[in-house]
DNA sequence: ATCGCTATGTTATATTATAACATATTTAAT
DNA sequence: ATTAAATATGTTATAATATAACATAGCGAT
């Protein structure tokens, strides 16, 4: 079950199912909560599969809140590049795809002319639904 | 000792003071221990100060890292907009003031029509040093 | 002077993540 | 087929990060 870029082995498919139909962001441990039924016990079982789900491009992780969500690129090979948008209210949030966004930033270049090989963007604001309740 | 924006009480301060100072961001519980000596004993000491520090706009957390960085713009009085560079080889990071970049990020819409009050942006690469060493 | 607010102090505990080591499975070379 | 190397899994314990909950103290306005 050596492990070629495309597939997922089974702890790792386990979690990245749950992962992928979850309407929001998991945390590690309530994904640990969920695969207990499927023999999946400890801890370092489900941050070993997030960190490899994580390297092949298949989830982010929302650094602001410590969650985990799908990639939603289905192109998304490498998770180098990723944008969020947060609702601080009810805490929905999206991956932003947006050429013209991901393009200005791959190229961006300080003032130390240091080159990045990866980024990740958090925006934060309210959603319609939250803006609407709140007038 | 109630708090003007510009006032920071006694363990706002101390805990500023050694942000300041450090030559690269620091984390919560090596603050604590740092100051251990001057009566801040408990982590929620250290975490309260933090949070209005960053309130404040005088701190910003480096959420890859949980670690704290002085806010290296003088003008900076609420982080609302925040851009990193972290070298991933040295963990030098450093806070990024590029107008054209926090007006783009600023004026970013996406496609939802959602507005932000608020982002982080963590870039991540090789610093020159780095690069030069693995060459 | 006392009420409300902010700040501080303190103990305990919750949450997030990794170290370290053992076993098993897969791959690929021989 | 056999075996060595690499990858994946299982397991226990613990490290690192962060907050809940409650008590006390200081300030600032009426």
């Amino acid at each position: 079950m050596t492990q070629k870029f495309e597939f997922l082995s089974k702890n790792q498919q386990i979690i990245y199912d749950i992962i992928e139909n979850a309407k929001e962001p998991l945390k590690a441990y309530s994904i640990l909560y969920s695969v207990k039924k499927k023999g999946i016990k400890a801890p370092p079982q489900v941050y070993r599969a997030l960190d490899r789900l994580i390297k092949m491009g298949k989830i982010h992780k929302i650094e602001s809140k410590n969650a985990f969500i799908a990639c939603k690129n289905s192109n998304c090979t490498i998770s180098n590049a990723t944008a969020f948008s947060i609702c601080d209210s009810c805490e929905a949030i999206t991956e932003i795809s947006n050429l013209k966004l991901s393009k200005y930033l791959a190229n961006f270049q300080d003032d130390t002319g240091m080159r990045y090989n990866k980024y990740n963007l958090e925006f934060f604001g309210l959603c319609r639904k939250c803006k609407k309740n709140k007038s």
